[in-house]
DNA sequence: TACATAAGAATAG
DNA sequence: CTATTCTTATGTA
């Protein structure tokens, strides 16, 4: 597994790759998020290894997603390294939505399980590819932002970055 | 409209 | 089993 830390206008974001694909796009805000991340994979006796080499797509299009351009990530193959089959569902679900569109917990929780709202929030909490899988367009039914464990802050300029893309 | 409370699905401990 | 979660629906004023 390979790994490497990006910089992004709120911070900074530990990416983390099988050969197979994408696992890891997580929001860090201090080193101790870092431990947290390298930690998980120690627990599951995974070993890390820095090469930023192995990035160059991704960071391509992160910087162009940064830069306000539309990117879906749609290209990325992803490997997801935890989740269970139920999470996995409400994820590619989440990834569908298209770029500047939101949804709700609600239309997603009709798609897959009637009145499972709050697991889909929860599932969606455990989203280990922010951005990639875009759990910020994601709302309250009422349009309202809901809630962001990565924090509300970074919710609202992701929101607000693919809105301008619209106004473009 | 605003606020408290219940309901409901899935997961982690 | 209980607590927790990026929710929604309902009741009450």
């Amino acid at each position: 597994m390979f790994y490497t830390i990006l910089d992004f206008p709120l911070g900074q974001i530990f990416l983390a790759k099988s050969n197979k694909g994408l696992s890891v796009a997580s929001f860090i805000k201090n080193k101790r998020q870092i431990k947290e991340i390298t930690d998980f994979f120690k627990n599951k006796d995974i070993p890390l290894e820095p090469n930023l080499k192995k990035f160059q797509e991704e960071t391509k299009l992160f910087a162009r997603y940064f830069s306000g351009k539309k990117e879906d990530f749609t290209s990325l193959h992803l490997d997801f390294i935890s989740g269970t089959p139920f999470q996995r569902r409400v994820w590619l679900e989440t990834r569908k939505i298209p770029y500047g569109k939101t949804s709700s917990y609600k239309s997603l929780a009709r798609k897959l399980k009637n009145r499972g709202y709050r697991s889909i929030g929860q599932a969606l909490s455990r989203n280990p590819l922010l951005i990639v899988i875009p759990c910020h367009r994601v709302l309250s039914s009422d349009g309202s932002l809901g809630g962001f464990s990565a924090g509300l802050k970074l919710k609202e300029f992701l929101l607000r970055l693919e809105k301008n893309q619209l106004q473009a």
